[in-house]
DNA sequence: CTGAAAGCGCTTACAG
DNA sequence: CTGAAAGCGCTTACAG
């Protein structure tokens, strides 16, 4: 069988020359055929397809984002994967790009602000189509570099405080009234917040709610802030220890614990001390965090609405990236969040 | 102040000729200052750092991908994010990269075949530097895929059964033997192993590993295997509802199920049904899901070693990456699965 | 409907 | 150490 003047067959990736010259096409038609499909004629654009399949070819992206200025992939930036309410909002986010036709490319930033910042670069270089940022602190001037450069961005889970961008959030003032409220509801009549001192949004509006609540009591209730060192299990046994050293009397019954990891950690060394929960105290968790460690009892929580935060994020996002930075209006979505009783609370 | 012959300051994003122009040096060495640094003369360096920080300049990763043929990037490609092992992984393998200054870009699969194939070829028309791909199921038609492009990928999780790639696994042969071993020394003798009949290589290497411990009783621990609908609590629920409805003499003394939410589902029915759990039936799961569903008792189960499978997952690929495919060789690394016992096999 | 040619923004030999 | 020029693999007007 002889090759007269064909290129020999390398192991070479084949390109999309070599996609025409084998389809017996120019290559703006094998482009025209990926790209615009109702361009081409039904049997030329068959034929091409036969090629294209016949060469295993995959179109270099680089070179097609370069050649109209712009990839049609979409970045997610998150500034940590362990909480599962970014893991949640993450998946709701892929689903929703992938039921239209667009690619999701996701970049974890080990809860570090600089990791986060060069991940919005490197999609900032990448030339995508839009970007979903989930950050635990005010990145004004993340988003500022992106807007200059006219690449839609949606917040999530992160109240900008600006209008410059849009972004979806979960009320989380509602979130700490919520938690107040059910314990108030319960007969508990001295609450205990645990927390920690760090300028986190998400503590903050909590907080308020939390006090929201417990003022509408005009007194009847009493409410004590702990600070914790930081939101993981062990501070929460640190915080369960300095809580049993105390005279009974002198202790909470009840108490709201900022992230479920910390409840966790007040529940297990608690238990280990003597302590009934939810009999003597009751405790919660205010962010259905499904990846908390585990614990001896199953844990009321307020739902975050993970998937849903994404989902609309997502949805924002191509609203804008379709109707261009112009006809678009930038919103604020705010989803409500859910109680979720369970054992630690009622028995 | 005159702007002469420069280009009229518009919103445009700065291009490299941009920041030449405002050094005053040529494309080429803006060029080598970002890419061979010691090519270039610490003064022009400094200017050039100058401009580019003046101007806001992000290099299209586009154009340079596609002039030097390849990114920097790496893939990773998870078939779902929902279990924690998968998670953790990804996690492992993201703190591994940036440790050595690649960038990860991570793609969820949502549970679904054709979604992860797809995410792998537009992985291949980014021109990734090489690819981390943790499966279900076999997927050798896109291993072929990659090295056919020569693309280097490392398989996660999952045992490719050919040298064709380096692969990190954890020894599930050994994580249902330690399951069941440990459920024999606390004295069981009617186990129960709790699975699916899909084919999941998981899946059928721990029951492997359960029988081979059962088969070294001679005969004194009987295994039973009882089918699930599927992988999730609901089913756990079910299959804790049709043993409760056995006499309590049929009902197996301890239950491995392969995935901790059909443990959880199993544990939470039957205490409904008056099944006392680890009293009468000793209950653990075998894939340390940290996002597995609430339980009221803490699981037993074995680690998946997850943030080091992703971690030394990412060490084969650099090594590949670096060595060319050439000098390389293919591993195959084995973790070893740790028993972590809980409340629900010992009171 | 199809083809030839210019151009996207970089990088890399190659000369100087 | 620096600059001018070719080229990476596509896409898109533009002519036919």
């Amino acid at each position: 069988m002889s090759r007269l003047n064909g290129p020999a067959r390398t192991n070479r990736p084949a390109k999309l020359i070599d996609v025409a010259r084998h389809a017996g096409v120019s290559t703006g038609t094998v482009s025209n055929v990926l790209n615009h499909p109702d361009k081409v004629k039904e049997g030329t654009s068959a034929r091409v397809m036969r090629s294209i399949e016949h060469l295993g070819f995959v179109r270099d992206t680089n070179a097609s984002s370069l050649a109209n200025g712009g990839s049609h992939d979409i970045g997610l930036v998150v500034i940590d994967l362990a909480n599962s309410i970014f893991l949640d909002a993450a998946r709701g986010a892929q689903s929703t790009a992938r039921a239209a036709g667009l690619n999701l490319l996701m970049a974890g930033s080990e809860n570090d602000f600089g990791v986060q910042s060069s991940n919005v670069d490197s999609f900032i270089g990448a030339r995508v189509a839009g970007l979903l940022l989930a950050p635990m602190q005010d990145s004004s001037a993340q988003i500022q570099r992106l807007t200059k450069r006219h690449v839609p961005v949606v917040l999530v889970n992160y109240d900008p405080g600006t209008d410059h961008a849009c972004s979806v959030i979960v009320d989380n003032d509602a979130a700490g009234y919520i938690a107040a409220r059910h314990l108030i509801d319960l007969g508990r009549r001295r609450i205990a917040f645990v927390s920690v001192d760090w300028d986190l949004q998400p503590v903050e509006q909590r907080r308020h709610g939390i006090r929201r609540a417990v003022a509408e009591t005009d007194g009847a209730v009493t409410l004590e802030e702990i600070v914790a060192d930081d939101l993981e299990v062990g501070s929460g046994n640190a915080i369960a220890r300095q809580v049993a050293a105390r005279d009974a009397a002198e202790r909470p019954d009840a108490v709201v614990a900022v992230t479920d990891n910390l409840a966790v950690g007040f529940i297990e060394q608690a238990a280990d001390l003597g302590i009934d929960v939810p009999g003597d105290i009751a405790v919660m968790g205010t962010d259905d965090n499904t990846s908390a460690a585990r614990c001896r009892l199953t844990l009321t929580t307020v739902t975050m609405q993970g998937r849903q935060l994404g989902a609309v994020a997502m949805e924002l996002l191509m609203d804008e990236i379709r109707h261009g930075r112009d006809e678009h209006r930038h919103q604020r979505v705010v989803l409500t969040p859910q109680l979720v009783v369970q054992q630690s609370t009622v028995r």
